[in-house]
DNA sequence: GATGAATGAGGATTCATTCAT
DNA sequence: AATGAATGAATCCTCATTCAT
């Protein structure tokens, strides 16, 4: 299989190498804040012989897109291909945070993808996160646990732990300012493993009756 | 500035227009996707004259994060400066989530600053948002509400809301795409301040007494 | 007119003097052949400083092409609305001579575009060579003096004149250096209109029964 | 080289394909406008192969001039080695166009060159095409056919033949969109032949008494 | 205050070429 | 003989900025 050239379209030591390197780059400054020249530097090459690997830029950038979101959507067809057990809700926040955790320039060049409003995404978007959120509406809507949420809410349910799964990735550089704490670093990741879970379990269990808000 | 004794240090249509256009141009694509050319012929001027309102794009820059960030500040002082009714968080949310609708720029403004690990945010922060979170934890820890939160969670739970309350605007166009609805209209932002207002409900009343879960 | 700056959108110094700087180059080596810095540095200028005045290399070229030949097509439009008189042609082959003579770098540039199946020349071609040999066309069928000429061939008596009268100029460093002589020197052109005043001669008149010649 | 005795020094199936491709490349745009690339790829092999062949882009060039030069310099050299016989001009003609048509890329890639005062064809002009001129002109000046052509003007005929015979295959491009009809095509040559066979005769015989031309 | 023109620095990309394989 | 990979030089062009007007 070495030696075809065909068999394999991505797979070469230097390949690998530039999308790491472009990973980075791009999870950091964005498509538009990062430079080829940036890019070649940080893998040792000069910039013209990024392009015996890649037609371009952009070629680049969604190869790194889809290289980095594969492994996420395969992890979320996964666990949205199993009946959500109670417990489930808070194996699947571990699993994800511990996914993100691995690969955290992916959740942030998600982040910079998306806030871009950019096209690639848009187009990922249509093709994988769609059928994943119908899916995820759907045994949402089957399962038993949700108790005082309205259908109409699932929708915000569900973009709420998007945001709450990648914004701490996302968000890292601020965060750790202003908390004083880096929450990449292990206690950071499992603080917030805690904190989700948490989190999960107060939203799956029935509220107590509500004493009939005034206002 | 000669006319209002109150108003910013700096005011002229013609600044306004440009911080205007700016603002809108930053927000869409952030600092390095956004040329000084899109900014001038957004408002109407050639690049040279924009030369004549501010000293640079990143002077521009500033004033437009400035001037976005200064009223959510002030909002967020504001409510930090109240104590924490046990509705007050509910009338916090709808009255950030009002304020975020009117000026949806800045959201997205500044994730983009915050996920490229903006300079300006950082000094921004540590000026700004670090005093504000201390005086939120205070009030937090001084208030009885909270139920079976730990101290510790608190931070989690401040970027929590964050991430909720930002979210939704930052990322709004990948949401519009996957939820077939934008987050933005009408209906969009009331179900969201609906959304927001139940979960800062629910975590705000004391759990039922959860009686196994060993771990 | 210098105050308004939508009225001659084609008129002002610099951009003369890059027109004419990139007409001798382009005539000399060709579009491919022709590098943007070539033409700055002709004209006293940055390469960035060229797009200030035209939108590209391209469009500059467009711009040399039509300055280049509006006057030409203009001559053959005057020439072709008058009859032709029996001397008309000499006259016409004086003038276009003239005018070649005058604005050398034309037909090279004429000749690099067509041999390169240049798209902007085919369109130029539509839009107004055409017009103007089918006005031709019209003139020599009317005209009383092709002699033995047949209606078939009128279309190779056109083009041979064509390259009569472009092609010395065209090719005029290849005859420079087998002859010996600059044709484009005052001799050579003088020699060259009297040649082909001598064959419009020829050609115009009535040819001697020819006896013989079977096939 | 090994088979053939008399045959070019260097042959090989590979080194002609490329310099087929090669040939109809530098025929259609140009020296400068085509790339080692686009011929590697018009042949089947990739860029660094074709080093195995010619020492670079200008050696490619040269054999492909050098290849497509000689039989038309041969073609040449048989005609001047004859005596000119009256009907041996039309003859000529035949022969060339015949020639031409069978290598329709030489014409055009003789005109870039030219057009181009590309030095290569310079160096062939002086080695080779000065001579044919010589001793053409030397056969003309002892013909008795020119009748009223002075001496001077020889140059000027030679120089004449040259455009009729190459223009139409360099300017083929133009004179097809002007004329509706391909050049090129068997009618096209044929039309073409007849053409400058009627030229030719036309221009040995011996004009008539011509009236003394009033003005 | 507005701008046309100029520009140094840098943008992505293509070029012809080399060399180890 | 063929090529994947690397690269220096050059390609066209955009950038933010300046300055005289």
């Amino acid at each position: 299989m070495s030696a075809s050239p065909v068999a394999a379209p991505e797979a070469s030591p230097t390949r690998e190498r530039v999308l790491d390197a472009a990973e980075a780059l791009f999870a950091r400054s964005g498509y538009a804040g990062t430079s080829v020249r940036e890019i070649a530097a940080a893998c040792g090459l000069r910039p013209a012989s990024l392009y015996n690997h890649f037609a371009g830029k952009q070629a680049l950038y969604e190869a790194v897109l889809e290289r980095g979101l594969r492994p996420l959507l395969e992890l979320l067809e996964r666990a949205a291909a199993q009946e959500l057990s109670p417990a489930g809700g808070e194996a699947l926040v571990d699993a994800v945070v511990d996914h993100l955790a691995r690969t955290p320039h992916i959740p942030r060049l998600v982040v910079h993808e998306t806030v871009s409003g950019g096209t690639h995404l848009a187009r990922v978007a249509r093709r994988w996160i769609r059928p994943l959120v119908a899916q995820g509406l759907a045994t949402v809507k089957r399962s038993p646990l949700p108790s005082d949420w309205s259908e109409e809410e699932t929708p915000q349910l569900i973009a709420a732990w998007m945001h709450l799964l990648f914004g701490p990735f996302a968000l890292a550089p601020l965060l750790s300012e202003v908390f004083d704490a880096d929450p990449l670093s292990r206690e950071g990741l499992e603080r917030q493993k805690t904190f989700l879970r948490h989190l999960a379990r107060r939203l799956a269990e029935t509220p107590p009756a509500t004493p009939e808000e005034p206002a």
